[in-house]
DNA sequence: CGATTCTTTGAAAACAGTCAATCTGTGTGG
DNA sequence: CCACACAGATTGACTGTTTTCAAAGAATCG
């Protein structure tokens, strides 16, 4: 929970007695490698924080090829909001690559903590505006820079994720096969 | 002011008297063929909705090359989301593609009349909601389909940008050369 | 250690990009 | 009304990049 406390602290104003009461309305969710958080056809019920761990988040296409959306570790947030604001079964899952533990609120519980703690309100918007510009650029980048710039980009934007992920997962956010990217890093290793 | 009126209505339930009062804030822009509603460098400090006309949202690479990131017509907001945020001058260009009419709504007028009007401050978080989840889902796309897929997904869920905008600026919003669009359509025409 | 997962490599095929030329339609000015 | 200019679309030949398939090597989890 320290983790959480840290992040928090440093976001937004919020008292300890805000904080106890965030604390008491959250539950703790361990993963083991390779266990999944959330299964396409499930449905996301819950603000998740990861306090400790790596995992990503993919979605299966029709030929049945997985493509990682996005990853997590420490101090970042998962789960799927288009499933989360529809109530709807989500087309993504969530897989643990690390041993995980994950910090959840329950939605109507994170809705009451928010009319409770504006602060709270605040950091949540922020967050949803900040992966909108985020999602935008990464069109953006994904549709001008050859293969090469876009992993030497993952790496500078991502240090942490280009470290612990492995290698065929990269290539699978970045969109191209693990072929592709093994023969980009050799290429840039030989400079 | 008709096609807002009509478009809120179907959205929101929203008073004549908060319609008026809606109206009264906003002021209306009209843009020739070519001209720019925003342009990179610039702070973008509104909230746009389209009342007529065909608009494109552009962001220019280090190569000088343009791409299309998003394509605006009758009923559509645009803007940058990013710049108006975060109030720093802006990537993105956008730019009228047929003759077009703008109301606009100034940022701090807005913001009274969503804090005056809840159910206009709703219809704005769910349209960024759906803003996120739509630039998140077309990563997806981007990552898994061919051009030929992206393609027909476009002319499927945009038939009204395909009819209206130039080939040319297609291939660079599905980040295809002109040429290749142009072969693909030949190709699927032959079919 | 043993099994599984991950990464690398090679060769061929598929795909998309580049360059350059041509074609088409639209609108403007003479 | 015609001729011209211009923006947009198409085509061909060529080049370059990425994928695919198949196999083997390296690293890591339990």
């Amino acid at each position: 929970m320290d983790v959480f406390r840290n992040y928090i602290n440093e976001k937004v104003a919020v008292s300890e007695t805000e904080l106890d009461r965030i604390k008491t309305l959250s539950s703790a969710v361990t993963l083991r490698r390779k266990e999944h958080l959330l299964k396409e056809g499930e449905t996301w019920k819950y603000r998740a924080f990861v306090n400790k761990g790596l995992l990503r988040t993919y979605r299966t296409d029709e030929n049945g090829q997985e493509h990682t959306i996005s990853f997590a570790v420490e101090n970042w947030w998962v789960g799927d909001g288009e499933s989360y604001i529809s109530e709807k079964p989500t087309v993504y899952n969530i897989e643990a690559l690390d041993p995980s533990e994950i910090i959840c609120w329950k939605k109507q519980d994170f809705n009451m903590l928010m009319d409770e703690i504006p602060a709270l309100k605040e950091m949540s918007e922020l967050l949803m505006s900040r992966s909108l510009i985020a999602s935008q650029n990464r069109i953006f980048l994904s549709n001008s820079q050859t293969a090469e710039d876009k992993y030497n980009n993952f790496i500078s934007a991502f240090p942490e994720f280009a470290k612990r992920a492995p290698l065929h997962l990269v290539a699978s956010y970045l969109g191209v096969t693990r072929e592709t990217l093994s023969r980009i890093r050799r290429q840039f290793a030989q400079k």
